[in-house]
This record gives structure tokens, C-alpha cells and sequence, in this order.
DNA sequence: CAAGTATGGAGACGTATGCTATCCATATTG
DNA sequence: CAATATGGATAGCATACGTCTCCATACTTG
């Protein structure tokens, strides 16, 4: 197919796709001609992830292009590809100063959260390092209370990775958990958000008693 | 303390702050003359929330706004400034076609899962219709079967909302449950992707046998 | 096979966002 | 009293994400 029918295909408008060629984040179709390419369906399921990592997951073109790069990338292992997305989508924190102190509170609270849960992970990595930034927002606001629950959030983590990873590990080919993982990681997150929401609404509503909402 | 000191005890820049001022995120000071103003610790409260709002939480200025505003509005209930502040963080799902009928196929999906979950939620709701959204993704990506753990989800989600609930309305002030609720909406996303990616990265690792991360 | 439309490729242009910089008259400070 | 800071307003800047315009070439439709 051309362009056009790729196009209708995904309801990506024409100059959209030509920027996404331009910019890497679908490779170009077999050329037939100087002139003209064929796109196949490689291309229409490449097209579609790419805009579910934009609209759904948020991801900003350079994250996105990296996110490609790393499930594209031959012979990484799963765990290598899902160590390389997750930079991809963890923007690093700004390296802002430090006067409080909350930083380092956070980072010890963060160290003892890891070794009460068992989990073993990279010092310098960044999701660890995100999870330090977070906790030190809570202790600034003064939400310390609310970090009282760190480990239920943990806990809902773990099962959830856990689940996702089982689902993951049952299908088939390399391929298709490649890109699950790396979908788990990013429509996850917008997942969790808004089941979140729900889920508050839902408890907000009960503990108001308001009626027929 | 006038601007300088609110801007060297919060770390923002002076420029920004008056930005700030101009958007309507931070209050004016209280004028002593016509070119002087005293701000006090409630502004340096705010502006800290300003700002994990903008960087932690990743709220656009206008967001931020509007979510600020719905802590500010005056005699709310606690549920209602939940869903006004809902609505602030959950931009609008752009309205595109649903030529694949992915959309309605989500719809019902997440009908079951709210009947299943006893969870009595508005159907045009924000938060509905961004969960809505990003099952609909998975369903077009070929994914339906990582949303067999939805449930798994929902389950977390629950026991989550239910426990910062219960932190937040054991808070004496009404000031202070108001911005809890609305600090376990915004950071608690940032919070639970950090999470997640921990703990996906510790199940990864323990999945592939790696020996020392 | 002629006329009209679509294509690939590349650069210019547009819009939104989140700050920064510059001015200036007035206040404060050393 | 000279240097610096303030508030207020306007202008400028960088980045991000497209969209528009061209153009020579290729299809395709009557």
C-alpha cells in the first residue's frame, strides 16, 4: 500500500506520517521507484503503537523514537530491552538542588523500602531514582502521613508486574513479548492512573454517603 | 518576606514567580505600598505545590490552575473537589473517530468491570472515559489478553484509594484533607508508575535469572 | 493517452507552552 | 545617597509537535 491507504488505514493524517518518517519513528517503505513506496502491514501495526505510546502513553517523540530503538534492538534480552524503555520514558530529574535535605531522607526511605520488600535494584537507576524524587515531593508538602502507605503501593506494584510478567511469558514468540513489556510499561501506567481515578470516585463517593452520585 | 526571600526559600526562580502571579497559580502578596508586597508562609506553601504539581506530577500551568482552584473553592465536599480536580488533570480525549469500534468494545468492558467491581461511577465521567481510552489502545494494539488482568488492576486501585482515604480523613483539619485528597490524585500517579517500574524491574530480573542486576 | 490527482522528500511555517529578559518608576538598604 | 530590589507589564526565546507548500515524478481514470 502507499501512503494514502496508510493513512486511512490508521486515521493518521499524510503530513503527519511524513513527519514520523522524518523523524524515525516509522523506518520508510521498499522503495519501487525514486518516487513511490510500499508500506505493509509492518508498517500500519508500527503506526498504530507509535500513536498509542503518544496519545495514550504521553510519550514525547524522542522518548518514543527511544522506547522503537530499544524493541527494535537485536539480541537484548527481555530484561535488557525493558531496562533500556524504561530510561527511554523516565525523564531524568533536572538536577535541582537539594537545601531541605528531602532528597536524602527520601533516598533512605526508598533504600528501606527496597530491602523490606526484597527487591534488588540498580542504585543509580532510574526508577529508582524517580521513586526518590516522588517521596521527596511528599516530605516538602509535608504529606508524610501519606507515605505511610508507600508499602501498599509497593505491594499493588509487585502484583501487578508480577501478573503482567506471567501473561507476558505465555505467548509465543520473542517478538510479541518484546512489545508487551514494553506496552505493560507504558499504557500501563496511564492504566493505573485512570483506574485510579475510578477507584477514588467510587470510595469518595461511599465515605460521603452521596447519593445516586 | 517579599518576593526574593519566597524565591531563595523555595528555590524558584524570582522570574517565575511573578509568572506564577500573572497565571494566577500563587496569590498575590499583601500590597504596603504601591510597588511593595508581603508574602507569607502560605505562599511558600503554595508554591511548593506549584511546583510538585509542574514537575512531579507533570500538570501543564493550566491544569495546575484549575486544580488549585477546586482546592480554593469555598464550601466544596470533600468528593466534590475530588471530581473537579479529577476533571483539571484528565484532558479531554480529543475526540478522534472509532472507525475499528475499539471504543465501544472498551465501553463495554469497563461497564462489566464497574458492575463486577460494584464500583457506581459516572458514565460520562473523566476518569471513565480516560480508562475507556486506554483499554480501547490495548484492543487495538492486539493486546486484549494483557487486559485479562484488568481485574488485578481494579483490585489494586481499590485497596489503594481505600487506604489513602482512610490517612486523609484522619486529618483534624478540613484544609488539609482537601489538599491530601488532592496531592494522593496528582503525585499518587507519579508514585505508582515509580513504583511499578521498580518492581517490574525486580521481577524482570528474578524472570531472567540475572545474577547481581 | 491526456488530464488530474497522489506521492516522496524537504524546508518553511504555525501554534502552544513555559519560562526569561528587559523596562521603568518606586522602595529599600547599606 | 548610591546601589540594589521590587512590582508590574510587555516582549522575546526555546522546545515540541505538527501542518503547509513546493516540486518533479508517478499513478490512474476517462
Amino acid at each position: 500500500m502507499r501512503i494514502g491507504e496508510l493513512s486511512s488505514r490508521t486515521g493518521v493524517p499524510v503530513p503527519t506520517i511524513k513527519y514520523y518518517l522524518r523523524e524515525g519513528l516509522l523506518p520508510s517503505g521498499e522503495r519501487t521507484s525514486p518516487n513511490q513506496a510500499q508500506y505493509g502491514d509492518g508498517h500500519v501495526r508500527r503506526l498504530k503503537l507509535v500513536r498509542a505510546m503518544l496519545e495514550v502513553g504521553k510519550l514525547s517523540i524522542a522518548a518514543t523514537r527511544e522506547v522503537l530503538n530499544a524493541i527494535d534492538a537485536p539480541g537484548g534480552t527481555l530484561h535488557g530491552t525493558l531496562g533500556a524503555a524504561q530510561s527511554a520514558v523516565t525523564a531524568e530529574p533536572s538536577a535541582g538542588g537539594d537545601e531541605d535535605g528531602a532528597r536524602q531522607e527520601a533516598d533512605r526511605l526508598v533504600a528501606v523500602l527496597a530491602e523490606r520488600r526484597g527487591w534488588r535494584v540498580k542504585p543509580g537507576g532510574a526508577a529508582r531514582q524517580a521513586l526518590i524524587q516522588v517521596v521527596a515531593a511528599y516530605q516538602r508538602l509535608g504529606q508524610e502521613d501519606l507515605l505511610g502507605i508507600l508499602d501498599e503501593y509497593a505491594v499493588a506494584a509487585e502484583r501487578l508486574a508480577a501478573a503482567e510478567i506471567a501473561v507476558i511469558a505465555g505467548r509465543s514468540e520473542l517478538d510479541g513479548q518484546v512489545e508487551g513489556v514494553v506496552i505493560g510499561l507504558v499504557l500501563g501506567d496511564a492504566l493505573m492512573a485512570a483506574m485510579r481515578r475510578l477507584a477514588q470516585e467510587d470510595v469518595s463517593r461511599r465515605a460521603v454517603g452521596e447519593r445516586a452520585n
